[in-house]
DNA sequence: GAACTATATGACCGATCGTTCGTACACTTG
DNA sequence: CAAGTGTACGAACGATCGGTCATATAGTTC
């Protein structure tokens, strides 16, 4: 165990890199494994091999998408201020995530959520627990901005979680059918105003 | 040409019935013409036959979908009297659309908005131009309380109506996934305050 | 250098995909 | 009754799917 990746190790991140890439526009069950080695240019049982099964693959691909996700929203809004300021910056950072498309097709998680929300199986329940940790975490800024004094002391801070998310998923939604940017500015003007008033 | 179905008629019918059942849970994709043939008792291709090619057949569901969101949403919201009783009417009965599962995957549209929204072709155009509509039109019953004097004189008629169905989606979304009916309470909860407030 | 493990390959499996085609039956129209 | 049209069928097509397996190569360990 140097320093350095094993072979197979950076075979597995170029090879997940690209199946969530795919997954974000075609859907986790729209990755292939013939498609990814021709595209990656190995071979299909190499893939294989690595994943062990078109669901393992699956699972590892949310796994991956959930690192990028939170390098990309979370951890750049723990740097706010505690309280409002990182809340508010946590969901400017999630919009900025779905604009700029670090996924192609926008959101992954709204992508494949919509997927499987109706499915049975344990790519199911591998993105029901991590949305539902994505909630809670949200609630929980929600709570420290209300006990920092930032938000009213009777807020719901489940409700507001909610309300707030609802509108940022919405604006990803529209943005990525309609081809504008429209939506995200609704969604920052709404944002906007439900924390002030 | 009397009053009856031509047998063609009929069987495209429960065909599409079927199909729109299936995609709302697995997807515009998810549907395949075998397996449309063998839970109808049909052959595949006398399936085919009468919708030409996969992609018409995708296309013919959307417009089947559409005539049953209708039903469900749209017709039902008409009777209720004009400007705001009969916005609230409109999204009451999305709400319930949703909850008792119309499609068993929860809404149509949200499902299949989902999977085209980053693709291209004729379906991802027809989801779009769907998608479209509904919004004009549910802004249209926002301008339409607005003028009634039921809403604030200085509505943004667009970003209300942006706003509101950013809350029926979450829920669906929300519900569907976690199997829950907490979602509907608090999009009930957030539309009636915001046009309260 | 020998032994071992991890990594990757190509050939191949049965199943299913969308699609094509020739044909048979049922109905309407003349 | 004959002809024509709409509806449906079964067999078959090439392509691709997820998956298996024996084998070759590269790196590490002793």
């Amino acid at each position: 165990m140097d320093g350095r990746l094993a072979r197979g190790e950076e075979t597995r991140r170029v090879t997940l890199q690209r199946a969530v890439e795919l997954a974000s526009v075609e859907g986790l069950e729209g990755i292939t494994i013939g498609r990814l080695a021709s595209e990656l240019e190995l071979s299909k049982s190499g893939i294989f091999a690595l994943f062990g099964s078109k669901e393992d693959l699956q699972l590892a691909a949310v796994e991956h998408a959930e690192k990028i996700f939170r390098a990309h929203v979370v951890t750049p809004a723990a740097t706010a201020d505690p309280g409002l300021p990182r809340l508010v910056a946590l969901l400017e950072h999630w919009l900025v995530y779905s604009k700029s498309r670090v996924f192609p097709g926008g959101c992954f998680f709204a992508a494949v959520a919509a997927e499987f929300d109706a499915r049975r199986g344990r790519v199911h329940d591998a993105i029901r627990s991590g949305q539902q940790q994505w909630g809670r975490f949200l609630e929980r800024l929600v709570t420290e901005a209300v006990e920092a004094g930032h938000l009213p002391a009777d807020t719901d801070a489940a409700q507001l979680a909610f309300e707030l998310f609802a509108l940022a998923r919405a604006a990803n939604t529209d943005a990525v059918l309609s081809g504008s940017d429209v939506p995200y500015e609704r969604a920052t003007t709404a944002i906007g105003n439900r924390l002030r008033g």
